[in-house]
DNA sequence: GCCGTTTTCGGCCCGACTGTTTTCAGTCG
C-alpha cells in the first residue's frame, strides 16, 4: 500500500471526526499524522518491518496500531465503524466552499440530508432556515457553494498559477498607492501544483486598493471582501487571495502568507514557548494586557533572528526538519539560479523539438550558461521521431563542429529509452560516443511493478549511462507516477554512480521533492534538465531550481553547477 | 491523539470575514 493512501485513510478518519464533532486536537493529530506520511521518501511498510512507526512525528502508540492494521489486514475497523455511523456523502459535502463539518451535522441530525443533491433540494425549498445559525443567505451560499463545486478544476500547474499571479502583480502595481506587493502562499514556496493564488501588498490608501483589485477585468466573483483581506475567483476558476498591512508588518505578513500552515504553526509554538505571540502583524512579547511589545515585523530576516534562528528559505518551509536546522545553525546552502551553468535536457530539430542546435546555444548563452546537453528521442521512440544511428552520428559531426566556433558548448546526448525488456536503444558502441547519455521509460508503463523495478535497475546497469531521466514518468494530472521502489532505485544510483534527473518540465517535476531530498541524503548527484522541446521552455529553469531547492539541494549535489570543461570531464569518467 | 532538556497531564497557532445574532460560531487563510 502506497503512503498516500495510507495517508488519505488517516484524512477520512479526521474528517468523520469532524463531522462527529470530536475533539479538534484529535482530528489534529489525525491530519498532522497524515501530512508526516506525504512527506516519507521511505515507503511506510518499511517503518512497519522495523517497528519504528513511532518515529515518525505526530505518530504515536493509537494511530501506529492503526497504520499497522491497515497493512496486514487491508483496512481499519475504527474507520470501518466510523464509515457505518456516518454517510459518505456527508464527507462529499466537506468540498462545498463554505460547507464546514458543524454545518453539515446540522443538516444532517436535523433533516437527515446524506448527500449533496440532498442538500441541494432543502435549500431550494427553503427548509434550512429553521436551523439555528442558519438565515436567508446561508441558503443562497450553499446554493452558490454547490454550484461552484461542480465547475471547481482542482489544482494548478505551476506555469498556469504563475501567469495569473504575474497578471494580478502587474495591475495591482500600476496603482500609485501600492508600496510593495509580493507573491506568497505555496508559488513563493514552488510547490508542485497551486491550490490558489496569495498577494500581499502595502498601501498608503489600502481601502481604495482593496476596491481596485476586486473591480480587477477578468473577476467573476468576489468570495469576501474585508479591510486587510479579500478573495476573488477568476472567470478561469482560480481564487486570488489579497492580503493589505502596515509597512511595519509587511514581513510577518510576508512569513504567515508563504506558509507552509505547518511551519507557521512549529513556528508559533516556538514563539509561545519563548513567551512571545506571533502572528501576520509581527512578533509580539506578552505582557500581562494588551498586545504586547512589538519585537519585529518589518523584514521575515529579523524575525527569525529573534526566535533565535537562521532564515529558512522559502521553498523549504514545510516543518521536515528546517526548523530545528534552523535553531541549531545547521541549514544547508541551498544552490541559487546564478550557479546553474547549463542544462541537461533539451530536444532539438533532429527529434521531436521546434529549435535548432545554434538556436538553442544562442538560447543558452542568454539565460548565462556555458553548456547545454542536447537530447534527443533514440530510434525506437518513432511517435518523437527518434533518431535512427546515422541521424545521430550526423548529429554528433554537426555538433562538434558547431563547438569550434560557438562559446556556449553543447553536449553531444540523447535520451534512449528503456526498452521494455530492460536494454537500451542504441548499442553499447554508440552508446560509448555520447558525452551525455539520459536514459527513461517512455513504453510500457503498465507493467507490474517487479517487472519495471528490474527494467529500470537493469537499464543503470550499463556503464555508458550517466542520467535516469524522469523516474517516475508522472505526468501531474494526467498519468500516475509509476509505482515503483524508489529507495531501491537511489540506492542503485548510489552504488552506480548513476544521476538521477530532476526534469523540470512544469507538469513532471520528477524527481519528486520528496524523494530529490533521499536521493541527496544517500550521496547521489541530481541533474536538472527543463526537456524543453521549444526554446520558451528552457525558461522553466527559473522555477525549476525553486522546486529542486524543495529537495535541500545544495551546489555540490548537481552537476548543472559545473562549468564546461568540469561537465565534460565528470561525465567522460563515468564511461567504464 | 500526541508530546515532553521545566511536564506522563494538560496543553495544543492565531486571526479575518460572514452571517446570524446582540456577543459569537463557523469557516477559512
Ligand atoms: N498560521 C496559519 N497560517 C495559515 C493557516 N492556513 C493557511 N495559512 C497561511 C499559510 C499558507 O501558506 C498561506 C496561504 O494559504 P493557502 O490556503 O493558500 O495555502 P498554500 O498557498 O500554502 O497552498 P495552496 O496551494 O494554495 O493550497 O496562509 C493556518 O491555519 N494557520
Ligand atoms: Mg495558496
Ligand atoms: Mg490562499
Ligand atoms: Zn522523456
Amino acid at each position: 500500500m502506497k503512503n498516500s493512501e495510507v495517508a488519505e485513510k488517516l484524512m477520512e478518519i479526521a474528517h468523520l471526526l469532524e463531522i462527529k464533532g470530536e475533539n479538534p486536537f484529535k482530528i489534529r493529530s489525525y491530519e498532522k499524522a497524515a501530512n508526516s506520511i506525504l512527506s516519507l521518501p521511505k515507503e511506510i511498510k518499511e517503518f512497519v518491518k522495523e517497528d519504528k512507526l513511532k518515529s515518525i512525528s505526530g505518530i504515536g502508540a493509537s494511530i501506529s496500531q492503526k497504520i499497522k492494521e491497515l497493512l496486514e489486514t487491508g483496512k481499519i475497523q475504527y474507520l470501518e465503524n466510523l464509515k457505518k455511523e456516518i454517510p459518505q456523502g456527508l464527507l462529499e459535502m466537506l468540498n462545498i466552499p463554505g460547507m464546514g463539518p458543524k454545518k453539515i451535522k446540522a443538516v444532517y441530525t436535523k433533516f437527515g440530508i446524506k448527500d449533496i443533491r440532498g442538500l441541494e433540494i432543502a435549500a431550494r425549498r427553503g427548509d434550512l432556515a429553521e436551523l439555528d445559525g442558519f438565515g436567508e443567505k446561508t441558503a443562497q451560499n450553499i446554493l452558490r457553494g454547490i454550484e461552484l463545486l461542480t465547475r471547481q478544476s482542482g489544482r494548478m500547474l505551476s506555469v498556469t498559477a504563475k501567469k495569473i499571479a504575474e497578471d494580478f502583480v502587474e495591475f495591482l502595481r500600476k496603482e500609485k498607492t501600492c508600496k510593495k506587493i509580493e507573491v506568497c502562499g505555496s508559488l513563493r514556496r514552488a510547490c508542485e501544483t497551486i491550490g490558489d493564488i496569495d498577494i500581499l501588498a502595502v498601501s498608503s490608501k489600502p481601502q481604495e486598493f482593496m476596491e481596485r483589485f476586486i473591480k480587477k477585468d477578468g473577476i467573476k466573483k468576489v468570495i469576501a471582501k474585508g479591510e486587510t483581506k479579500s478573495s476573488v475567483l477568476t472567470e478561469d476558476e482560480a481564487q486570488v487571495d489579497l492580503r493589505v498591512v502596515e509597512e511595519k508588518s509587511f514581513g510577518a505578513a510576508v512569513m504567515y502568507f508563504t506558509g507552509s500552515k505547518k511551519h507557521n504553526i512549529h513556528l508559533r509554538e516556538i514563539a509561545v514557548k519563548k513567551g512571545f505571540t506571533l502572528n501576520e502583524y509581527g512578533l509580539f512579547k506578552k505582557t500581562k494586557k494588551g498586545t504586547g511589545s512589538f519585537l519585529a515585523g518589518k523584514t521575515e530576516e529579523e524575525i527569525y533572528k529573534k526566535l533565535k534562528m537562521q532564515y529558512i528559505p522559502p521553498e523549504i518551509r514545510e516543518d521536515t526538519g528546517e526548523i530545528e536546522l534552523a535553531l541549531q545553525r545547521k541549514l544547508p546552502e541551498l544552490v541559487e539560479r546564478k550557479d546553474i551553468k547549463g542544462d541537461t535536457h533539451i530536444h532539438s530539430t533532429y527529434s521531436d523539438g521546434n529549435a535548432r542546435i545554434p538556436e538553442i546555444a544562442q538560447k543558452a548563452k542568454s539565460l548565462g550558461y556555458e553548456w547545454v546537453g542536447i537530447c534527443d528521442h533514440s530510434r525506437s521512440l518513432k511517435v518523437a521521431r527518434g533518431l535512427s544511428i546515422e541521424e545521430l552520428l550526423k548529429k554528433k559531426k554537426e555538433i562538434e563542429n558547431f563547438n569550434k566556433k560557438s562559446d556556449v558548448k553543447v553536449l553531444f546526448g540523447a535520451e534512449v529509452d528503456i526498452l521494455p525488456d530492460g536494454t537500451l536503444d542504441y548499442p553499447d558502441e554508440i552508446l560509448r560516443q555520447l558525452d551525455i547519455c539520459i536514459i527513461a521509460v517512455h513504453t510500457a508503463f503498465n507493467q507490474p511493478e517487479d517487472v519495471l523495478n528490474k527494467r529500470i535497475l537493469m537499464a543503470m546497469e550499463n556503464p555508458y549511462v550517466h542520467i535516469l531521466a524522469h523516474p517516475s514518468c508522472r505526468l501531474i494530472g494526467k498519468r500516475e507516477p509509476l509505482s515503483i521502489d524508489y529507495e531501491k532505485i537511489i540506492k542503485k544510483a548510489k552504488e552506480r554512480g548513476v544521476i538521477l534527473e530532476v526534469n523540470v518540465f512544469p507538469d513532471r517535476l520528477d524527481l519528486k521533492d520528496i524523494y530529490i531530498k533521499f536521493a541527496i541524503q544517500n550521496g547521489v548527484l541530481i541533474s536538472m534538465g527543463t526537456d524543453a522541446h521549444a526554446l520558451y521552455q528552457m525558461d522553466n529553469i527559473d522555477y525549476g531550481i525553486k522546486y529542486i531547492r524543495r529537495g535541500w539541494v545544495k551546489k555540490s549535489d548537481i552537476i548543472n553547477t559545473m562549468t564546461y570543461d568540469e561537465v565534460k570531464k565528470f561525465l567522460k569518467g563515468r564511461n567504464r
